[in-house]
DNA sequence: CGAATATTGTACCGATCGGTATGTTTGTAG
DNA sequence: CTACAAACATACCGATCGGTACAATATTCG
């Protein structure tokens, strides 16, 4: 047994004096009682939850038993609602949003048949029977706009609803094929299009509509753009209406 | 000074005998104290609650402060929380969405152009600055997927979601331009289109966009389905991009 | 085995939720 | 004036909100 001394935190003052916090701990090395979850996993369910009812519509008793674990157990995890929130965003983010960007950049695939399958793909993820309908960020980005929602919350989800805008414009601005197009010339108003498009069919998705109908919208939409399904060069794979 | 028996309400029982309730009043005829508030005015004031804040995130609170009267009040004129929200929807469709109609059946005015006029009165309902940003109804059914809404107030609002694409489909389908140019065909489809796209301003217009941005996304929308700035006749009043 | 540590379940906290009982005020009718 | 009716303001109701204190239970180390 023995003791040691742990430097936890600083409180800054104008002083020539800091107050430091210090934690006395007799045995540095002891193990305490295991996880019994996922951390992983019971974040995903908690995305979910918050996908399906928002940030306020979320109770913690949704949230707790959505994540199969009870209040202290997400205190200790995950700070509170709010962190949590933040960390469910972030997870989406990552897990669900950006990988459909890789469709973007895929060589050898001509540029209108590249966002098409990126529409594409962020409308399967809409309509996916296995989640909520819609989009997470969407539907919270709408919330966040009653001034509903703690500072933090709103502070991330307002990063997340400019991300895919601001990635799409990038891309049209460097794009070879989009700049051959000159689609460059337009990109902030051509992705600003775009993304009021996917922020249109998440909105039909969450209201019921199903994944075949939508799928015509993201047909206009590319024509919207000076990119119909019969373009010039008939290499096109299909050609509707 | 006189004594009246007035029947009130019944309770349906499986037995041969009903319960009545009545009530005994002494004078029939007795005014009483003057409501203090327009109720017009408060269900519009209700409204900008609901349309800020939606269903959930609209407190009582926020409701007795935005309306200016206090809970008995409200419970004496508009019943729940739950009625409110319905007059307040019901309000909102007759006040702000339907008048939008007009534009659609405006004579002399050529097909695009009338659509045109059509989804700006829309954005600009969307975009005004003294109104809360985007669409009450868009949010809403937003919410109610959820599932955190009392029945009532899902069903109101879940009509009201439908309200537009019906309109439109219907319009398409009769309008005589609109059959000339074979839009009658792809009625449903292009109504979607259009119902998305303005479901997606109102996403974009809440998350802080401008009218001047969003317009452009409106144009392209009436090319995405087939009816380009600069069409045929150079009868066109502008052609921009 | 204890001693220390971390997680668990339960039970609780103050604040706020939607909704209401109650007494006072303001109005009308006789 | 008195009798009555309707709206007002206050104060309150049970339920639920987000968040925690606490004791019991595992787990690791010496």
């Amino acid at each position: 047994m023995f003791v040691e001394i742990v430097l936890i935190g600083i409180i800054v003052s104008t002083h020539r004096w800091k107050i430091c916090y210090i934690r006395l701990a007799h045995n540095i090395m002891a193990g305490g009682r295991k996880l019994e979850f996922n951390k992983q996993q019971a974040l995903e369910a908690a995305m979910h939850v918050f996908w399906k009812k928002g940030f306020l519509g979320a109770s913690l008793a949704d949230l707790t038993e959505g994540m199969g674990i009870n209040k202290p157990s997400l205190y200790a995890a995950f700070g509170n609602k709010e962190s949590l929130f933040v960390q469910a965003t972030e997870h989406y983010l990552n897990t669900y949003a950006k990988p459909k960007n890789e469709h973007l950049y895929h060589t050898g695939t001509p540029l209108r048949e590249r966002l098409r399958n990126y529409l594409l793909a962020i409308l399967s993820g809409q309509c996916d029977e296995d989640n909520p309908k819609g989009c997470y960020v969407s539907l919270c980005v709408a919330e966040a706009a009653g001034e509903t929602m703690p500072a933090q919350a709103q502070n991330t989800i307002s990063q997340a609803g400019n991300y895919a805008q601001a990635l799409l414009t990038e891309f049209l601005q460097t794009d070879d094929e989009a700049k051959a197009l000159q689609l460059d010339q337009e990109a902030e108003s051509i992705a600003l299009f775009l993304v009021t498009t996917v922020n249109g069919t998440a909105a039909m998705a969450r209201a019921g509509k199903g994944y075949a109908e939508l799928e015509t919208v993201i047909d206009r939409a590319l024509t919207g753009i000076g990119l119909p399904a019969d373009t010039r060069p008939p290499v096109s794979d299909q050609d509707r209406c």
